[in-house]
DNA sequence: AGATGTGTATTACTCACTTAGTACACCTCT
DNA sequence: AGAGGTGTACTAAGTGAGTAATACACATCT
């Protein structure tokens, strides 16, 4: 896995971000099994306790779970992985509405230079 | 005015922000005079030196222009204007694309979601 | 039994940001 | 002339989120 953390933004919350970017294309699958705080803190060469925090936040939103003394699993659980999707869609587009607002420019006028970037990305 | 600051993001990028939007939607009009930094501290209930702060990036980056002992004016270099709407758009645009990139879904998809959150903003 | 690997908890430190207080030079209006 | 408004500069202190260091309990594997 290779990262890059901006320096602006609490890095446990750029890993919960960058987690469940993972989750949501599929490439973590339901069930499938977490890297240990210490495994993943060494890949990303930050401290185990910031991952720690990552996963708590997790546990609590029922994206990864955690039997005692065993690695965490991510969740089984379709409505949670479906809340996930949706929430993360929904303010995609809540923040990609939001900033053209002020700009003078319909949806018209975006979708090609939308199709234009999109294709880039391939 | 009317602005409420979450807590997370520093106080003085989110006055930056909250300019650059009326700005880039016509409200400030180029040459028009800014709020003194005292004025604008007391309407948003912070520190003139935070406003202070805001002004002077916004001054770095000539979307402003001062002269000693006067207010603060608008650029109206329109150069400098384009370039911030265009780095919004593109800033937007690309955010947008990151953030959807993940997801299985298809711009044709995406366009009618788009439309129905752009009409609940008016 | 011992070593190593899990998750978890507690405590302390660090640093960016914010606030506060003061001061100065200059302009404008009364 | 005087009062009050600009922008600007500097120092000091406070605040709090984020991060780091350390230790503990338990499981697994050799």
């Amino acid at each position: 896995m290779s990262v890059s953390f901006n320096k602006r933004d609490p890095i446990y919350l750029q890993v919960i971000q960058h987690l469940k970017r993972l989750i949501v294309s599929g490439k973590l699958r339901p069930g499938e099994e977490m890297p240990s705080r210490r495994q993943l803190a060494n890949d990303f060469k930050i401290n185990p306790n910031t991952v720690q925090r990552a996963y708590s936040e997790m546990e609590e939103q029922r994206l990864i779970y955690t039997e005692p003394n065993r690695p965490s699993h991510i969740t089984e659980d379709p409505a949670v992985l479906n809340q996930l999707k949706n929430e993360w869609l929904n303010k995609a587009m809540a923040t990609f509405v939001s900033a053209i607002e002020p700009l003078d420019i319909s949806l018209d006028e975006l979708v090609p230079l939308l199709e234009e970037k999109l294709q880039k990305r391939k």
